[in-house]
DNA sequence: CCTTTATTTTTTTTT
DNA sequence: AAAATAAAGG
């Protein structure tokens, strides 16, 4: 029989070990990506139970991602299962069983644990008690409203950057009232919108995320006791991936921390990549700084890649400066090359990715060891349409979220208009869909109302009944509006919660509504109605399965049911078990692993992106994200850049990606074309379906070429250059490129179809 | 006030 | 290329 130490520490490295059992009273851990971060983490909880360091209820454990929240739980409780904790405590205190449940751990996401808080303790920081969170699309629509109250120019004043600003701010612990610099208009006027943003939340009673952090920030910081206490009661904190921590994060974790509980941070300073959100990688020497006897451990040994993709990450990531310094090594074997297309276009380089897709699965494997990753989420259609056209499952991440799908929006806005009249976003959103002839000037009518009377529009659509100062026709259509909001807040409370979300539903027929829209969605939008009430359905389960809510509260059932909703983006789950390729932007995949990686379109301009090439700092976040996307990879890696590519509808042509030039040439394999002729002169004659470029390309590599094409290595000679060899080729029709290099003149690229080349 | 059509904008990543 | 917004016509 094993002792149970040897079950939490077996199989650990010798850091691993020290980070499991340390009584530091603050450790960094600092973990390269496939170091067994989370096995540090989840086992470190575990060893703190079994030697009864802690009782659940002593810990807090944040990250950033739900998935990773509940990846964390349920390891968690499988090593508490599987070892001898709950034996152990059972019998010293047998009366206090209750305690020790994994339910009492304080698992989750910075906003979801903020959130918890603050459902607590909504009074003590002057919030409603049934306040709501809203999304950051509710938050744009919120301040486009109070732009168009304040008449501000719609060309000088961008709602975006408005929200940019709030966020910025509060992302700092800013308010409203804090910001002094008035010396300018620029800088009163947004004081200004943010002044007004802040009264309209309060109004609404709604809040956004950043409110979350700062919020429960302000909290603790006012009532000592309430610090005093969860100070006392979260003896253990820990924090995963902290160098996506911005600063009220880190104020936040240090303000449940205070001096007395231990801190366990666990990060990687090469894998912060969320600089754009207000992350702040510094905060890793700030935590040097506000805690000087913080012991260090390194965790470099890599247990998921290749040799050769540890190498190509170490040498790319290298290139930036200032890094805490850390070299990920590997007991692992060289593993093969990795496989680098330069293709012409992107349907070429979907071509590529799908084909060796194909090919693994030929030789057994799942086509779930594969992930697809990207820079940007427009990128995943063109490989969507590949993987269908051959016929593989795939899987698309992120994206257009459940919950974020405009009819999904439509009956969450009625749900929550139903919970709370005041949320203006949800009023405005509904009151016109589907169509009962309230237009825009009558809501323009109800917000000027709303805004003389320093009211909710809810509130200011009753009065402009009671006054009846409207239109007979509006009269009537905003009444019949009204009285069915009210109609609905009666039925709530006397059936299930889903059934009442169906009888909505249907009682204002969002099926013909939908039916009405032109296009082909109509069908996707009713399904992912039904898959919303199947939602309902499920949350309610297990909510009373859990006892947290009362068996017939739907008030309440629904008021945690939005804020779960606004708080999980809602991941499909349709098909999670299906065998699936799975398609992701390179953030969305931090975390994660795969045997097969394709890292595509590494070309300037959209990898790096354009918007971070002027910008030093921001270069070296997006070699971050490559080095992220790299270490992804177990088994083989594949890059794959284009020539050319459509962006927002017209075509550009970009050099590869410099992070390429910077992982060593050994590293690679390139491929070239998949089969001969490597391209085709431009012919006269160009059929009309051509211009659909996938077409094209189907024809140029699965058709038997005509042999006025040239090959790769084949001698050719130019009238001025003299004689030469194809050693590479780019492009295809007008813009086909040839790489010669000339005996007597060294390499040249010429225009295929300009260059008059003719063979030896 | 609604529907259809023309025009303009889009910035990349997400809790 | 798609989505959001503006304008026109009914």
């Amino acid at each position: 029989m094993h002792r149970p130490e040897q079950n939490l520490l077996q199989g650990l490295n010798p850091q691993q070990k020290e980070a499991v059992v340390s009584n530091a009273q603050q450790l960094l851990v600092l973990a390269g990506a496939g170091s067994g971060k989370t096995k540090v983490l989840t086992h470190r909880i575990a060893w703190l139970l079994q030697h009864q360091l802690a009782y659940p209820d002593n810990i807090l454990a944040v990250t950033f991602t739900n998935k990773a929240a509940a990846e964390m739980r349920s390891r968690i409780e499988r090593l508490m299962q599987a070892s001898t904790i709950h034996t152990m405590h059972a019998s010293v205190h047998e009366h206090n069983a209750s305690n020790l449940s994994a339910r009492n751990m304080w698992v989750g996401t910075f906003h979801g644990l903020a959130h918890r808080l603050l459902r607590k303790h909504a009074e003590e920081v002057g919030l409603s008690p049934d306040f709501q969170i809203m999304d950051s699309q509710d938050q744009l629509s919120m301040i486009k409203r109070i732009h168009k109250e304040q008449s501000l120019d719609e060309k000088r004043w961008q709602p975006t950057h408005s929200q940019w600003f709030i966020n910025h701010n509060k992302d700092e612990g800013i308010r409203a009232n804090r910001l002094h610099d008035t010396s300018n208009m620029y800088n009163q006027t947004l004081a200004q919108i943010y002044l007004q943003y802040e009264q309209h939340c309060r109004r609404n009673g709604l809040i956004d995320f950043a409110e979350l952090i700062l919020a429960s920030c302000e909290l603790i910081q006012r009532n000592p006791e309430l610090a005093e206490h969860y100070n006392r009661r979260f003896q253990y904190i820990l924090v995963d991936e902290f160098q996506d921590t911005n600063t009220m994060q880190y104020h936040w974790i240090r303000s449940l921390a205070r001096h007395t509980s231990s801190l366990t941070i666990v990060g990687d300073d090469d894998q912060s990549i969320y600089g754009w959100r207000g992350a702040r990688i510094e905060n890793i020497e700030q935590l040097h700084a506000d805690y000087p006897d913080i012991v260090l451990i390194k965790l470099e040994q890599n247990y998921r890649s290749t040799n050769t993709i540890l190498e190509a990450a170490n040498q790319l990531i290298r290139h930036n400066l200032g890094r805490m310094g850390k070299n990920l090594w590997t007991e692992s074997n060289q593993g093969q090359l990795i496989q680098l297309y330069a293709a012409y276009n992107e349907y070429d380089e979907a071509k590529f990715i799908t084909s060796n897709i194909k090919r693994l699965f030929d030789q057994g494997h799942h086509y779930g060891e594969t992930a697809v990753l990207y820079r940007s989420n427009a990128q995943s259609r063109i490989l969507e349409e590949a993987l269908l056209q051959y016929n593989i499952p795939y899987r698309i991440y992120g994206g257009q979220r459940f919950y974020e799908r405009m009819e999904i929006k439509n009956i969450l806005a009625y749900l929550r208009l139903i919970q709370n009249t005041d949320d203006d976003s949800a009023f405005e959103r509904i009151i016109n869909v589907p169509n009962r002839g309230i237009g825009e000037k009558t809501v323009q009518n109800i917000r000027d109302y709303a805004r003389q009377n320093n009211s909710t529009m809810y509130h200011a659509a009753n009065l402009l009944l009671q006054e009846k100062q409207l239109a007979s026709r509006s009269y009537q259509a905003i009444d019949a509006f009204m009285q069915l909001i009210q109609m609905f807040q009666q039925q709530l409370k006397q059936q299930q919660l889903a059934a009442f979300v169906e009888h909505v539903i249907k009682t204002i027929d969002l099926a013909e509504h939908h039916r009405k829209e032109k296009g082909e969605k109509t069908e996707a939008r009713l399904e992912n109605l039904n898959e919303f009430i199947n939602a309902v359905a499920q949350f309610s389960k297990n909510e009373q399965a859990t006892g947290s809510t009362g068996q017939q509260d739907n008030p309440m059932l629904l008021h945690s049911f939005l804020a779960q909703v606004s708080l999980d983006a809602g991941e499909r789950q349709a098909e999670d078990y299906a065998d699936a390729v799975q398609l992701m932007t390179l953030h969305a995949a931090k975390g994660l692993e795969f045997p097969y990686v394709f890292l595509a379109g590494l070309e300037e301009g959209l990898f790096p992106h354009a918007m971070s090439a002027d910008d030093p700092k921001k270069l070296e976040e997006e070699r971050r994200l490559c080095y992220v996307g790299i270490t992804r990879a177990m088994q083989q890696l594949f890059i794959s850049y284009a020539e050319s590519r459509r962006v927002r509808g017209n075509e550009s042509h970009n050099i590869k990606s410099r992070f390429i030039t910077e992982i060593p040439e050994t590293c690679f394999e390139l491929v070239r074309a998949q089969r001969a002729p490597l391209f085709q002169q431009r012919s006269g004659y160009q059929p009309s379906y051509s211009r659909n470029a996938y077409t094209k390309h189907k024809n140029l590599t699965e058709q038997p070429s005509p042999d006025t094409g040239f090959h790769m290595g084949q001698r050719v000679k130019h009238q001025v250059f003299g004689v030469g060899t194809i050693i590479s080729a780019e492009g295809q029709g007008d813009s086909a490129r040839i790489q010669v290099h000339f005996d007597d003149q060294g390499s040249k690229w010429l225009i295929a179809s300009y260059a008059k080349l003719s063979r030896v």
